[in-house]
DNA sequence: TCGGATTACGTGCACCGTAATGATC
DNA sequence: GATCATTACGGTGCACGTAATCCGA
Protein backbone atom coordinates (compact mmCIF):
# COMPACT_ATOMS: atom_id res chain seq x y z
CA UNK A 1 0.00 0.00 0.00
CA UNK A 2 1.34 3.46 -0.84
CA UNK A 3 1.69 5.66 1.89
CA UNK A 4 0.33 9.19 1.87
CA UNK A 5 3.60 11.35 2.16
CA UNK A 6 4.91 9.53 -0.72
CA UNK A 7 2.18 10.59 -3.00
CA UNK A 8 2.37 14.26 -1.10
CA UNK A 9 5.89 14.29 -2.07
CA UNK A 10 4.98 13.13 -5.40
CA UNK A 11 2.29 15.74 -6.06
CA UNK A 12 4.76 18.28 -4.78
CA UNK A 13 6.86 17.44 -7.74
CA UNK A 14 5.09 17.50 -10.21
CA UNK A 15 3.59 20.90 -9.24
CA UNK A 16 7.30 22.57 -8.45
CA UNK A 17 9.04 20.75 -11.21
CA UNK A 18 11.94 20.39 -9.56
CA UNK A 19 13.27 18.21 -6.28
CA UNK A 20 14.55 21.18 -4.70
CA UNK A 21 11.48 23.25 -4.91
CA UNK A 22 9.23 20.78 -4.10
CA UNK A 23 11.51 20.23 -0.85
CA UNK A 24 12.00 23.66 -0.21
CA UNK A 25 8.29 23.59 -0.45
CA UNK A 26 7.60 20.55 2.20
CA UNK A 27 10.20 21.52 4.15
CA UNK A 28 12.29 18.71 3.89
CA UNK A 29 15.67 18.14 2.36
CA UNK A 30 16.42 16.85 -1.14
CA UNK A 31 17.87 13.80 0.02
CA UNK A 32 14.67 13.30 1.47
CA UNK A 33 12.68 13.41 -1.94
CA UNK A 34 15.35 11.39 -3.84
CA UNK A 35 14.86 8.52 -1.54
CA UNK A 36 10.80 8.83 -1.89
CA UNK A 37 10.85 8.98 -5.37
CA UNK A 38 12.93 5.99 -5.99
CA UNK A 39 11.09 3.89 -3.24
CA UNK A 40 7.83 4.92 -5.04
CA UNK A 41 8.67 3.58 -8.30
CA UNK A 42 10.20 0.57 -6.46
CA UNK A 43 6.53 0.12 -4.82
CA UNK A 44 4.54 0.52 -8.13
CA UNK A 45 7.22 -1.53 -9.96
CA UNK A 46 7.56 0.60 -13.27
CA UNK A 47 9.53 4.03 -13.93
CA UNK A 48 8.25 7.22 -13.31
CA UNK A 49 10.76 9.21 -14.38
CA UNK A 50 13.66 10.34 -17.21
CA UNK A 51 16.48 10.96 -15.18
CA UNK A 52 19.13 13.06 -16.74
CA UNK A 53 22.25 13.56 -15.65
CA UNK A 54 21.41 16.57 -13.02
CA UNK A 55 17.25 16.67 -14.64
CA UNK A 56 14.61 14.96 -13.12
CA UNK A 57 11.12 15.06 -15.17
CA UNK A 58 7.94 12.50 -15.16
CA UNK A 59 7.41 10.12 -17.90
CA UNK A 60 4.03 9.47 -19.06
CA UNK A 61 3.70 7.11 -15.78
CA UNK A 62 4.54 9.61 -13.82
CA UNK A 63 2.27 12.15 -15.23
CA UNK A 64 -0.51 9.51 -14.23
CA UNK A 65 0.53 8.77 -10.89
CA UNK A 66 0.57 12.15 -10.00
CA UNK A 67 -2.85 13.26 -11.22
CA UNK A 68 -3.95 9.54 -9.18
CA UNK A 69 -1.84 10.93 -6.43
CA UNK A 70 -4.10 14.41 -6.65
CA UNK A 71 -7.56 12.67 -6.29
CA UNK A 72 -6.31 10.53 -3.54
CA UNK A 73 -4.64 13.86 -1.33
CA UNK A 74 -8.01 15.45 -1.98
CA UNK A 75 -10.41 12.08 -0.70
CA UNK A 76 -7.24 12.51 2.34
CA UNK A 77 -8.10 15.68 3.46
CA UNK A 78 -11.70 15.44 2.95
CA UNK A 79 -11.97 12.94 5.54
CA UNK A 80 -11.03 15.09 8.52
CA UNK A 81 -12.47 18.08 7.33
CA UNK A 82 -15.60 15.90 6.47
CA UNK A 83 -16.03 13.81 9.79
CA UNK A 84 -15.31 17.16 11.53
CA UNK A 85 -18.49 19.11 10.18
CA UNK A 86 -20.53 16.03 10.56
CA UNK A 87 -18.90 15.56 13.96
CA UNK A 88 -19.93 19.60 14.34
CA UNK A 89 -23.56 18.93 12.54
CA UNK A 90 -24.59 16.39 15.51
CA UNK A 91 -24.52 18.85 18.66
CA UNK A 92 -25.73 21.66 16.09
CA UNK A 93 -28.90 23.53 15.50
CA UNK A 94 -28.74 25.56 12.96
CA UNK A 95 -31.82 27.79 13.02
CA UNK A 96 -32.49 30.56 10.16
CA UNK A 97 -35.31 33.02 10.50
CA UNK A 98 -36.51 36.44 7.87
CA UNK A 99 -36.54 38.45 11.27
CA UNK A 100 -35.02 38.57 14.69
CA UNK A 101 -38.09 39.24 16.37
CA UNK A 102 -39.70 35.49 16.62
CA UNK A 103 -35.73 33.93 17.21
CA UNK A 104 -36.21 36.17 20.44
CA UNK A 105 -38.87 33.59 21.98
CA UNK A 106 -37.34 30.28 19.90
CA UNK A 107 -33.55 30.41 20.93
CA UNK A 108 -34.02 30.46 24.20
CA UNK A 109 -36.46 27.68 24.16
CA UNK A 110 -34.46 25.58 22.08
CA UNK A 111 -30.77 26.22 24.24
CA UNK A 112 -33.37 25.03 27.10
CA UNK A 113 -34.91 22.30 25.73
CA UNK A 114 -31.53 20.64 24.06
CA UNK A 115 -28.74 21.03 26.76
CA UNK A 116 -25.44 20.40 25.19
CA UNK A 117 -26.90 21.40 21.79
CA UNK A 118 -24.56 24.72 20.15
CA UNK A 119 -27.65 26.61 18.56
CA UNK A 120 -26.49 28.83 15.79
CA UNK A 121 -29.08 31.59 14.36
CA UNK A 122 -28.68 33.49 10.58
CA UNK A 123 -31.30 36.00 9.01
CA UNK A 124 -32.24 35.26 5.66
CA UNK A 125 -34.99 35.57 2.99
CA UNK A 126 -37.52 32.74 2.71
CA UNK A 127 -36.16 31.03 -0.43
CA UNK A 128 -32.72 30.44 1.00
CA UNK A 129 -34.11 29.42 3.96
CA UNK A 130 -36.08 26.57 2.19
CA UNK A 131 -33.20 25.93 0.41
CA UNK A 132 -30.76 25.63 3.44
CA UNK A 133 -33.46 23.61 4.94
CA UNK A 134 -33.70 20.91 2.53
CA UNK A 135 -29.82 20.41 2.11
CA UNK A 136 -29.00 20.08 6.09
CA UNK A 137 -27.49 23.83 6.69
CA UNK A 138 -30.23 24.35 8.83
CA UNK A 139 -32.74 21.90 11.07
CA UNK A 140 -35.30 24.75 11.82
CA UNK A 141 -36.14 27.78 9.93
CA UNK A 142 -38.76 30.67 10.65
CA UNK A 143 -40.59 31.95 7.74
CA UNK A 144 -43.59 34.76 7.70
CA UNK A 145 -45.31 32.64 4.66
CA UNK A 146 -46.67 29.30 5.40
CA UNK A 147 -44.78 26.78 3.27
CA UNK A 148 -46.16 24.62 0.87
CA UNK A 149 -43.81 21.73 1.02
CA UNK A 150 -45.47 17.99 2.07
CA UNK A 151 -41.72 17.23 3.29
CA UNK A 152 -41.86 20.16 5.79
CA UNK A 153 -43.45 20.38 9.01
CA UNK A 154 -44.52 23.73 10.56
CA UNK A 155 -46.75 25.67 12.52
CA UNK A 156 -47.44 29.38 13.26
CA UNK A 157 -45.03 30.69 16.01
CA UNK A 158 -46.45 34.47 16.69
CA UNK A 159 -47.33 37.55 14.73
CA UNK A 160 -45.79 41.43 14.18
CA UNK A 161 -47.20 44.08 13.06
CA UNK A 162 -45.47 47.33 11.99
CA UNK A 163 -45.83 50.46 13.35
CA UNK A 164 -44.10 54.09 12.96
CA UNK A 165 -43.77 56.27 15.75
CA UNK A 166 -43.82 59.99 15.37
CA UNK A 167 -42.73 63.09 17.26
CA UNK A 168 -45.47 64.41 18.03
CA UNK A 169 -44.72 67.79 16.45
CA UNK A 170 -44.76 65.59 12.84
CA UNK A 171 -46.88 66.77 10.44
CA UNK A 172 -48.65 63.29 10.66
CA UNK A 173 -48.85 62.77 14.39
CA UNK A 174 -52.64 62.86 14.55
CA UNK A 175 -52.82 59.90 11.82
CA UNK A 176 -55.00 56.64 13.16
CA UNK A 177 -53.24 54.92 10.59
CA UNK A 178 -50.51 55.55 7.36
CA UNK A 179 -50.19 53.91 4.44
CA UNK A 180 -46.53 52.83 3.20
CA UNK A 181 -46.21 55.22 0.07
CA UNK A 182 -47.04 57.76 2.42
CA UNK A 183 -43.55 57.88 3.80
CA UNK A 184 -42.36 58.37 -0.16
CA UNK A 185 -39.46 60.93 0.09
CA UNK A 186 -39.35 60.95 3.58
CA UNK A 187 -35.87 60.72 6.06
CA UNK A 188 -37.19 57.50 7.68
CA UNK A 189 -34.64 55.94 11.02
CA UNK A 190 -33.70 52.51 9.76
CA UNK A 191 -32.46 49.80 12.16
CA UNK A 192 -30.07 46.88 10.71
CA UNK A 193 -30.99 43.78 11.69
CA UNK A 194 -34.52 43.61 11.17
CA UNK A 195 -34.66 40.71 8.01
CA UNK A 196 -37.06 40.57 5.81
CA UNK A 197 -38.83 43.79 7.01
CA UNK A 198 -35.81 45.71 5.38
CA UNK A 199 -36.52 44.13 1.71
CA UNK A 200 -40.69 44.77 2.05
CA UNK A 201 -39.12 48.49 3.40
CA UNK A 202 -37.54 48.92 0.00
CA UNK A 203 -40.06 47.47 -2.23
CA UNK A 204 -43.12 49.67 -1.17
CA UNK A 205 -41.95 53.17 -0.38
CA UNK A 206 -41.21 54.87 -3.31
CA UNK A 207 -37.87 56.77 -3.41
CA UNK A 208 -37.23 56.02 0.82
CA UNK A 209 -34.58 58.20 2.43
CA UNK A 210 -33.05 55.38 5.22
CA UNK A 211 -30.96 57.28 7.87
CA UNK A 212 -28.56 55.52 10.04
CA UNK A 213 -28.51 57.73 12.90
CA UNK A 214 -30.62 60.54 13.84
CA UNK A 215 -33.12 61.68 15.71
CA UNK A 216 -36.31 63.80 15.48
CA UNK A 217 -37.26 61.61 12.64
CA UNK A 218 -39.84 58.88 12.08
CA UNK A 219 -38.72 54.87 13.39
CA UNK A 220 -40.12 52.34 12.75
CA UNK A 221 -41.03 49.85 15.62
CA UNK A 222 -43.64 46.94 15.57
CA UNK A 223 -45.94 44.84 18.18
CA UNK A 224 -42.80 42.99 19.34
CA UNK A 225 -41.27 46.48 21.10
CA UNK A 226 -44.58 48.14 22.18
CA UNK A 227 -45.80 45.01 24.18
CA UNK A 228 -42.06 44.93 25.78
CA UNK A 229 -42.68 46.17 28.95
CA UNK A 230 -38.92 46.50 29.32
CA UNK A 231 -38.54 49.09 26.76
CA UNK A 232 -39.88 52.43 28.07
CA UNK A 233 -42.41 54.30 26.56
CA UNK A 234 -41.22 57.62 24.76
CA UNK A 235 -43.77 60.53 25.37
CA UNK A 236 -42.64 62.60 23.21
CA UNK A 237 -44.09 60.07 20.35
CA UNK A 238 -46.96 59.02 19.23
CA UNK A 239 -47.34 55.76 17.71
CA UNK A 240 -49.16 55.29 14.11
CA UNK A 241 -50.40 51.45 13.07
CA UNK A 242 -49.18 51.31 9.18
CA UNK A 243 -52.13 49.98 7.19
CA UNK A 244 -50.66 47.67 4.16
CA UNK A 245 -51.66 44.27 4.57
CA UNK A 246 -47.92 43.14 4.32
CA UNK A 247 -47.30 45.04 7.91
CA UNK A 248 -48.92 42.37 9.77
CA UNK A 249 -47.37 38.59 9.15
CA UNK A 250 -47.58 35.48 10.78
CA UNK A 251 -44.61 33.98 11.43
CA UNK A 252 -44.40 29.75 10.83
CA UNK A 253 -41.40 27.40 12.54
CA UNK A 254 -40.35 24.77 10.10
CA UNK A 255 -38.33 21.38 10.71
CA UNK A 256 -38.04 18.61 7.57
CA UNK A 257 -40.64 16.17 8.31
CA UNK A 258 -38.15 13.65 9.88
CA UNK A 259 -37.72 15.75 12.31
CA UNK A 260 -40.88 16.41 13.42
CA UNK A 261 -40.46 13.85 16.37
CA UNK A 262 -36.56 15.39 17.60
CA UNK A 263 -38.60 18.68 17.38
CA UNK A 264 -41.98 18.06 18.99
CA UNK A 265 -41.32 19.35 22.71
CA UNK A 266 -40.51 22.55 21.07
CA UNK A 267 -43.55 23.12 18.67
CA UNK A 268 -45.34 21.86 22.08
CA UNK A 269 -43.59 24.90 23.66
CA UNK A 270 -44.42 27.49 21.36
CA UNK A 271 -47.94 26.68 21.17
CA UNK A 272 -48.52 27.10 24.82
CA UNK B 1 -2.78 14.11 6.87
CA UNK B 2 -3.87 10.95 8.01
CA UNK B 3 -1.55 8.14 6.99
CA UNK B 4 -3.24 5.55 4.83
CA UNK B 5 -1.84 2.70 7.36
CA UNK B 6 -4.44 4.32 9.76
CA UNK B 7 -7.36 4.24 7.49
CA UNK B 8 -6.36 0.61 6.85
CA UNK B 9 -6.19 -0.49 10.89
CA UNK B 10 -9.34 1.62 10.91
CA UNK B 11 -11.14 0.13 8.52
CA UNK B 12 -9.78 -3.05 9.33
CA UNK B 13 -11.22 -2.75 12.72
CA UNK B 14 -14.87 -1.14 11.25
CA UNK B 15 -15.36 -4.70 9.32
CA UNK B 16 -14.19 -7.25 12.22
CA UNK B 17 -15.67 -5.72 15.10
CA UNK B 18 -13.11 -5.78 17.59
CA UNK B 19 -9.48 -4.70 18.20
CA UNK B 20 -8.53 -8.26 18.51
CA UNK B 21 -10.23 -9.82 15.21
CA UNK B 22 -8.60 -6.75 13.26
CA UNK B 23 -5.19 -7.25 14.83
CA UNK B 24 -4.92 -10.93 13.68
CA UNK B 25 -6.31 -9.93 10.06
CA UNK B 26 -3.76 -7.16 10.28
CA UNK B 27 -0.95 -9.26 11.46
CA UNK B 28 -0.73 -7.17 14.45
CA UNK B 29 -0.73 -6.92 18.15
CA UNK B 30 -3.99 -5.60 20.13
CA UNK B 31 -2.13 -2.62 21.81
CA UNK B 32 -0.79 -1.12 18.27
CA UNK B 33 -4.33 -0.88 17.03
CA UNK B 34 -5.56 0.35 20.53
CA UNK B 35 -2.69 2.90 20.05
CA UNK B 36 -3.56 3.82 16.18
CA UNK B 37 -7.31 4.38 16.92
CA UNK B 38 -6.43 7.05 19.64
CA UNK B 39 -4.39 8.92 17.23
CA UNK B 40 -6.50 8.86 14.53
CA UNK B 41 -9.39 10.75 16.78
CA UNK B 42 -6.50 12.25 17.97
CA UNK B 43 -5.50 13.29 14.58
CA UNK B 44 -9.25 14.37 13.37
CA UNK B 45 -9.90 15.61 16.47
CA UNK B 46 -13.42 13.90 17.41
CA UNK B 47 -14.49 11.27 19.06
CA UNK B 48 -14.70 7.99 16.63
CA UNK B 49 -15.57 5.80 19.25
CA UNK B 50 -17.59 4.36 21.90
CA UNK B 51 -15.54 3.43 24.81
CA UNK B 52 -17.28 0.82 26.68
CA UNK B 53 -14.89 -1.21 29.72
CA UNK B 54 -13.56 -3.58 27.51
CA UNK B 55 -15.48 -3.08 24.40
CA UNK B 56 -14.89 -0.66 21.69
CA UNK B 57 -17.10 0.45 19.13
CA UNK B 58 -17.90 3.25 16.05
CA UNK B 59 -20.04 5.85 16.50
CA UNK B 60 -21.69 7.53 13.86
CA UNK B 61 -18.85 9.74 13.91
CA UNK B 62 -16.71 6.78 13.13
CA UNK B 63 -18.61 5.12 10.80
CA UNK B 64 -18.65 7.66 8.45
CA UNK B 65 -14.78 8.01 8.60
CA UNK B 66 -14.24 4.74 7.91
CA UNK B 67 -16.88 4.87 4.96
CA UNK B 68 -14.51 7.35 3.81
CA UNK B 69 -11.72 5.28 4.68
CA UNK B 70 -12.54 2.77 2.45
CA UNK B 71 -13.16 4.70 -0.66
CA UNK B 72 -9.37 6.35 -0.23
CA UNK B 73 -7.96 2.86 0.10
CA UNK B 74 -9.49 1.83 -3.06
CA UNK B 75 -8.55 4.95 -4.57
CA UNK B 76 -5.03 4.47 -3.38
CA UNK B 77 -4.73 0.27 -4.27
CA UNK B 78 -5.61 1.62 -7.94
CA UNK B 79 -2.87 3.77 -8.37
CA UNK B 80 -0.60 1.17 -8.15
CA UNK B 81 -2.22 -1.08 -10.49
CA UNK B 82 -3.68 1.67 -12.82
CA UNK B 83 -0.01 3.13 -13.46
CA UNK B 84 0.94 -0.62 -14.17
CA UNK B 85 -1.88 -1.44 -16.52
CA UNK B 86 -0.46 2.15 -17.95
CA UNK B 87 2.66 1.05 -17.97
CA UNK B 88 2.16 -2.58 -19.39
CA UNK B 89 -0.15 -0.68 -22.18
CA UNK B 90 2.80 1.38 -23.34
CA UNK B 91 4.61 -1.51 -24.30
CA UNK B 92 2.00 -3.79 -25.69
CA UNK B 93 0.30 -4.19 -29.26
CA UNK B 94 -2.96 -6.15 -28.56
CA UNK B 95 -4.25 -7.14 -31.58
CA UNK B 96 -7.55 -8.82 -31.89
CA UNK B 97 -8.42 -10.71 -34.85
CA UNK B 98 -12.04 -12.78 -36.58
CA UNK B 99 -9.68 -15.34 -37.59
CA UNK B 100 -6.46 -17.04 -37.25
CA UNK B 101 -5.41 -16.95 -40.84
CA UNK B 102 -4.44 -13.25 -41.20
CA UNK B 103 -2.37 -12.73 -37.88
CA UNK B 104 0.44 -15.28 -39.48
CA UNK B 105 1.12 -12.08 -41.64
CA UNK B 106 0.83 -9.65 -39.55
CA UNK B 107 1.66 -10.16 -35.98
CA UNK B 108 5.44 -11.24 -37.43
CA UNK B 109 5.21 -8.32 -39.31
CA UNK B 110 4.59 -6.23 -36.07
CA UNK B 111 6.93 -8.04 -34.36
CA UNK B 112 9.98 -7.10 -36.55
CA UNK B 113 8.80 -3.21 -37.05
CA UNK B 114 8.39 -2.16 -33.32
CA UNK B 115 10.96 -3.75 -31.62
CA UNK B 116 10.69 -3.88 -27.31
CA UNK B 117 7.03 -4.29 -27.78
CA UNK B 118 4.97 -7.23 -26.55
CA UNK B 119 2.60 -8.52 -28.83
CA UNK B 120 -0.52 -9.99 -27.55
CA UNK B 121 -3.39 -11.33 -30.10
CA UNK B 122 -7.06 -12.56 -29.16
CA UNK B 123 -9.63 -14.47 -31.45
CA UNK B 124 -12.91 -12.72 -31.01
CA UNK B 125 -16.30 -11.72 -33.17
CA UNK B 126 -15.98 -8.44 -35.04
CA UNK B 127 -18.58 -6.99 -32.41
CA UNK B 128 -16.02 -6.89 -29.04
CA UNK B 129 -13.45 -6.15 -31.71
CA UNK B 130 -14.64 -2.87 -32.84
CA UNK B 131 -16.03 -2.48 -28.92
CA UNK B 132 -12.50 -3.15 -27.75
CA UNK B 133 -10.48 -0.96 -30.12
CA UNK B 134 -12.86 1.97 -29.10
CA UNK B 135 -12.10 1.52 -25.24
CA UNK B 136 -8.00 0.63 -25.60
CA UNK B 137 -8.21 -3.07 -25.47
CA UNK B 138 -7.01 -3.37 -28.41
CA UNK B 139 -4.64 -1.21 -30.82
CA UNK B 140 -5.02 -3.10 -34.19
CA UNK B 141 -8.30 -5.64 -34.97
CA UNK B 142 -8.86 -7.76 -37.82
CA UNK B 143 -12.83 -7.56 -39.39
CA UNK B 144 -14.08 -9.68 -42.56
CA UNK B 145 -16.16 -7.20 -43.32
CA UNK B 146 -15.06 -3.50 -43.70
CA UNK B 147 -15.91 -1.75 -41.55
CA UNK B 148 -17.90 1.84 -41.60
CA UNK B 149 -16.84 4.10 -38.69
CA UNK B 150 -14.73 7.27 -39.56
CA UNK B 151 -13.01 7.01 -35.97
CA UNK B 152 -10.89 4.30 -37.67
CA UNK B 153 -8.40 4.09 -40.35
CA UNK B 154 -8.74 0.63 -42.26
CA UNK B 155 -7.07 -1.31 -45.09
CA UNK B 156 -7.56 -4.89 -46.72
CA UNK B 157 -4.98 -7.29 -45.81
CA UNK B 158 -5.75 -10.32 -47.76
CA UNK B 159 -8.59 -13.06 -48.42
CA UNK B 160 -9.78 -16.25 -47.47
CA UNK B 161 -11.58 -19.13 -49.54
CA UNK B 162 -13.31 -21.50 -47.86
CA UNK B 163 -13.12 -25.28 -48.97
CA UNK B 164 -14.37 -28.82 -48.45
CA UNK B 165 -11.85 -31.67 -49.02
CA UNK B 166 -13.58 -35.14 -49.23
CA UNK B 167 -12.33 -38.36 -49.39
CA UNK B 168 -11.98 -39.52 -53.34
CA UNK B 169 -14.64 -42.52 -52.42
CA UNK B 170 -17.31 -39.50 -50.80
CA UNK B 171 -20.13 -39.43 -52.87
CA UNK B 172 -19.99 -36.00 -53.60
CA UNK B 173 -16.20 -36.27 -54.78
CA UNK B 174 -17.35 -35.54 -58.29
CA UNK B 175 -18.40 -32.17 -57.78
CA UNK B 176 -17.49 -28.76 -58.91
CA UNK B 177 -18.71 -27.27 -56.06
CA UNK B 178 -20.75 -27.21 -53.09
CA UNK B 179 -23.02 -25.46 -51.03
CA UNK B 180 -23.06 -25.18 -47.34
CA UNK B 181 -26.88 -26.54 -47.08
CA UNK B 182 -25.86 -29.93 -49.27
CA UNK B 183 -23.30 -30.70 -45.50
CA UNK B 184 -26.57 -30.88 -43.93
CA UNK B 185 -26.53 -34.02 -41.33
CA UNK B 186 -22.65 -34.63 -42.21
CA UNK B 187 -20.15 -35.51 -39.96
CA UNK B 188 -17.56 -33.06 -40.79
CA UNK B 189 -14.19 -32.76 -39.16
CA UNK B 190 -13.66 -28.99 -37.29
CA UNK B 191 -11.01 -27.77 -36.01
CA UNK B 192 -11.13 -25.17 -33.41
CA UNK B 193 -9.72 -21.93 -33.15
CA UNK B 194 -10.90 -21.05 -36.58
CA UNK B 195 -12.76 -17.69 -35.06
CA UNK B 196 -15.27 -16.56 -37.46
CA UNK B 197 -15.81 -19.62 -39.14
CA UNK B 198 -16.91 -21.33 -37.09
CA UNK B 199 -20.09 -18.95 -36.49
CA UNK B 200 -20.33 -19.08 -40.36
CA UNK B 201 -20.53 -22.80 -40.13
CA UNK B 202 -23.27 -23.76 -37.27
CA UNK B 203 -25.29 -20.81 -38.86
CA UNK B 204 -25.58 -22.01 -42.69
CA UNK B 205 -25.32 -25.94 -42.56
CA UNK B 206 -28.15 -27.00 -41.19
CA UNK B 207 -28.15 -29.71 -38.27
CA UNK B 208 -24.48 -30.19 -38.51
CA UNK B 209 -22.35 -32.76 -37.13
CA UNK B 210 -19.28 -31.77 -36.16
CA UNK B 211 -16.15 -34.40 -34.55
CA UNK B 212 -13.24 -33.55 -32.66
CA UNK B 213 -11.19 -35.89 -34.06
CA UNK B 214 -11.96 -38.91 -36.98
CA UNK B 215 -10.94 -40.18 -40.41
CA UNK B 216 -12.32 -40.55 -43.87
CA UNK B 217 -14.48 -37.28 -43.46
CA UNK B 218 -14.95 -34.62 -44.96
CA UNK B 219 -12.77 -31.48 -43.73
CA UNK B 220 -12.66 -27.97 -44.14
CA UNK B 221 -9.54 -26.19 -45.59
CA UNK B 222 -8.98 -22.94 -46.80
CA UNK B 223 -6.77 -21.09 -49.39
CA UNK B 224 -4.52 -20.12 -46.96
CA UNK B 225 -3.34 -23.92 -46.52
CA UNK B 226 -4.06 -25.03 -50.06
CA UNK B 227 -1.57 -22.15 -51.03
CA UNK B 228 0.51 -23.17 -48.20
CA UNK B 229 4.10 -25.54 -49.95
CA UNK B 230 4.87 -27.00 -46.71
CA UNK B 231 1.28 -28.30 -46.06
CA UNK B 232 1.58 -31.38 -48.48
CA UNK B 233 -1.23 -32.60 -50.59
CA UNK B 234 -2.86 -35.85 -49.75
CA UNK B 235 -3.41 -37.86 -52.56
CA UNK B 236 -6.61 -39.52 -51.10
CA UNK B 237 -8.72 -36.50 -50.57
CA UNK B 238 -10.36 -33.94 -53.22
CA UNK B 239 -10.75 -30.05 -52.16
CA UNK B 240 -14.15 -28.57 -53.38
CA UNK B 241 -14.58 -24.96 -53.52
CA UNK B 242 -17.87 -24.33 -51.57
CA UNK B 243 -20.08 -21.64 -53.23
CA UNK B 244 -21.79 -19.42 -50.60
CA UNK B 245 -21.06 -15.94 -51.29
CA UNK B 246 -19.49 -15.75 -47.48
CA UNK B 247 -16.92 -18.56 -47.78
CA UNK B 248 -15.26 -16.18 -49.47
CA UNK B 249 -13.95 -13.07 -47.41
CA UNK B 250 -11.30 -9.95 -47.48
CA UNK B 251 -9.64 -9.50 -44.10
CA UNK B 252 -9.07 -5.95 -42.96
CA UNK B 253 -6.72 -4.70 -40.58
CA UNK B 254 -8.16 -1.25 -38.71
CA UNK B 255 -6.73 1.02 -36.21
CA UNK B 256 -8.09 4.21 -34.25
CA UNK B 257 -7.12 6.75 -36.82
CA UNK B 258 -4.99 8.56 -33.95
CA UNK B 259 -3.19 5.53 -33.98
CA UNK B 260 -2.91 6.41 -37.95
CA UNK B 261 0.62 7.31 -38.21
CA UNK B 262 1.90 5.26 -35.26
CA UNK B 263 0.97 2.06 -37.70
CA UNK B 264 1.84 3.78 -41.37
CA UNK B 265 4.68 1.39 -41.59
CA UNK B 266 2.68 -1.70 -40.73
CA UNK B 267 0.14 -0.75 -43.14
CA UNK B 268 2.53 -0.41 -46.02
CA UNK B 269 4.54 -3.53 -45.36
CA UNK B 270 0.76 -5.20 -45.70
CA UNK B 271 0.24 -3.94 -48.99
CA UNK B 272 3.19 -4.81 -50.91
C1' DT C 1 30.42 29.13 -9.35
C1' DC C 2 25.94 28.09 -8.44
C1' DG C 3 21.93 25.00 -8.61
C1' DG C 4 20.22 20.42 -8.96
C1' DA C 5 20.43 15.32 -8.33
C1' DT C 6 22.48 11.57 -6.08
C1' DT C 7 25.19 8.76 -2.61
C1' DA C 8 26.99 7.80 2.06
C1' DC C 9 26.36 7.85 6.86
C1' DG C 10 24.53 8.72 11.34
C1' DT C 11 20.38 9.70 14.14
C1' DG C 12 15.86 10.18 16.23
C1' DC C 13 11.31 9.30 16.28
C1' DA C 14 7.30 6.73 15.60
C1' DC C 15 5.37 2.49 15.35
C1' DC C 16 5.65 -2.00 16.92
C1' DG C 17 5.83 -6.16 20.16
C1' DT C 18 5.99 -8.13 24.81
C1' DA C 19 4.34 -8.03 29.25
C1' DA C 20 1.26 -6.67 32.72
C1' DT C 21 -3.29 -4.73 34.40
C1' DG C 22 -8.24 -4.18 34.54
C1' DA C 23 -12.64 -5.61 33.36
C1' DT C 24 -16.49 -8.33 31.68
C1' DC C 25 -18.62 -12.66 30.35
C1' DG D 1 -10.57 -18.94 32.95
C1' DA D 2 -11.25 -16.76 28.44
C1' DT D 3 -11.55 -12.67 25.84
C1' DC D 4 -10.99 -7.88 25.10
C1' DA D 5 -9.22 -3.20 25.78
C1' DT D 6 -5.66 -0.42 27.74
C1' DT D 7 -1.15 1.02 29.86
C1' DA D 8 3.89 0.60 30.43
C1' DC D 9 8.30 -0.29 28.63
C1' DG D 10 11.89 -1.48 25.56
C1' DG D 11 13.39 -2.28 20.68
C1' DT D 12 13.95 -1.32 15.85
C1' DG D 13 13.02 0.08 11.25
C1' DC D 14 12.78 3.81 8.41
C1' DA D 15 12.38 8.34 7.00
C1' DC D 16 15.00 12.23 7.79
C1' DG D 17 19.12 15.54 7.92
C1' DT D 18 24.02 16.59 7.17
C1' DA D 19 27.89 16.23 4.43
C1' DA D 20 30.12 15.06 0.33
C1' DT D 21 30.21 14.12 -4.79
C1' DC D 22 29.03 14.68 -9.51
C1' DC D 23 27.32 17.21 -13.26
C1' DG D 24 25.72 20.96 -16.23
C1' DA D 25 24.60 25.99 -17.16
Amino acid sequence: MIEIYLLEQLEAFARCGTLSAAAEELHLSQPALTRSMKKLEDVIGVQLFERGKNKLSLNENGKLAAEYARRVLEQDREIAERVRAFDRASHTISIGACAPVPLEQIVPQVTSLYEGMTVSQELRPDAPLLEGLRDGTYQLIVLHEEPTDEALYWAPCGEEQLYITLPKAHPMAGRDGIWLKELANMNILLFSQIGFWYELCLEKIPNPQFLVQASNLPVFTSSHFLQNPNIPHDDSRVVIPLLDDETHVRYYLACKSGDRKRFAPLFKRLSE
